[in-house]
RNA sequence: CGCGGAGUGGAGCAGCUUGGUAGCUCGUCGGGCUCAUAACCCGAAGGUCGUUGGUUCAAAUCCAGCCUCCGCAA
């Protein structure tokens, strides 16, 4: 049984389609269990502000293996490449472009997804985000076929984790990640062998968790406590969440909730000057930023911040937009 | 050449326009007050002001180049 085993993983050839670091554990898992044939991700972008070409994440593993990568600018187009490498199974994750339907169809044992959520909740671009700024106290990943509409193809299995109170997005973008990779490393057997459920989704659950925008990470402090704690992990530790001090831009990279209450205070009113930060007056009381970041400066903790204004006393009571 | 901000004792900042004794909020160390303290009072240590060159009697401050960090936009 493993010898067959053997045969059938080093007779199938696998294409890899995936592109940013959430990928690449699972790719990893993928290389070091079966015959990636090809990896497609998406082209070098110049990034940053010395508009540096970087390579993706997922292209350095394949350069690492020396395995064929592909880097397609419109798949929807450019396909041909791929056909020509005969994929008997393509596995996405986290690629970044919609797949044309001629690739759907093609592979023997169809087109299978990576999704970092349970599914049919938060599909689209931003689960992982979505998830924690939405508050809930699980997620999970997903692997699944995919279909031509977004994250809605029938799903195969599925794996939840919980969301701890101090969770930030990356640190669970990072367990998902290997979550991801386990689940699937334990499902291929069955999607080869046949065996594998096809569980159509309800799409009268369906949520969405759609790419992060520019306005979703601005702070509003007429929001309560937990949503803007929420919002601060969950936009950490990128993008970051920001508010607005006296024209400039605040990034507030972590914060605390409280159990003090300011009622005559205008929301956003700084309150005081603490040890590990600043309080900040929210709609059902007071949160204290404590890991903050001015325009043009470096991450700093809030109580230094803090301690560069003129005085406290100046400080405290100007309002934070 | 996409736009812009910044490099000043251990931290965060002011000072630069109008060159001429190193400032503020903290931290650290010592002392005091207190039943006690993260609170308060007194004192001390600690800086070739990113780097190179230029102007000047004199440069943190003016001029030129270089290095580094960062915000926005992509």
């Amino acid at each position: 049984m493993d010898i067959e085993n053997l045969n059938v993983k080093e007779n199938i050839n696998i294409v890899f389609m995936g592109t940013p670091e959430f990928s690449v554990p699972i790719l990893e898992g993928l290389i070091s269990n079966y015959h990636v044939r090809g990896i497609v991700t998406q082209p070098d972008k110049a990034v940053g502000r010395k508009q540096i070409v970087k390579k993706t994440p997922v292209k350095l593993v394949g350069e690492k293996h020396t395995i064929l990568v592909i880097q397609p600018k419109k798949i929807r187009e450019d396909y041909q490449e791929v056909l020509s490498l005969k994929p008997d199974l393509i596995i996405t994750c986290a690629y970044g472009q919609i797949l044309p339907r001629e690739l759907l169809v093609y592979p023997k044992y169809g087109c299978i997804n990576v999704h970092a959520s349970l599914l049919p909740k938060l599909r689209g671009g931003a689960p992982i985000h979505r998830a924690i700024i939405n508050g809930m106290s699980k997620t999970g990943v997903t692997i699944m076929h995919m279909s031509e509409g977004m994250d809605e193809g029938d799903m195969i299995s599925q794996r939840e984790i919980e969301i701890n109170e101090t969770d930030t997005a990356s640190t669970l973008h990072d367990k998902l990640s290997i979550l991801g990779r386990d689940l699937l490393l334990d499902t291929l057997p069955s999607i080869l062998d046949g065996s594998a459920p096809r569980i159509p989704q309800n799409s009268s659950e369906a949520t969405y968790g759609f790419n992060i925008k520019p306005e979703d990470e601005k702070i509003h402090f007429n929001h309560t406590m937990r949503q803007i704690y929420n919002q601060v992990r969950g936009l950490n530790d990128f993008p970051g969440a920001y508010c607005v001090y006296e024209g400039k831009r605040l990034k507030v990279w972590e914060c605390k909730e409280t159990d003090h209450a300011y009622p005559n205070l205008l929301d956003g009113t700084i309150t005081k000057v603490y040890d590990n930060g600043f309080g900040v007056k929210v709609s059902n009381g007071e949160v204290i930023f404590t890991v903050v970041q001015p325009e043009g400066k470096t991450k700093m903790d809030a109580r230094s911040y803090a301690n560069g204004q003129m005085s406290h006393e100046n400080f405290i009571g100007k309002v934070l937009s």
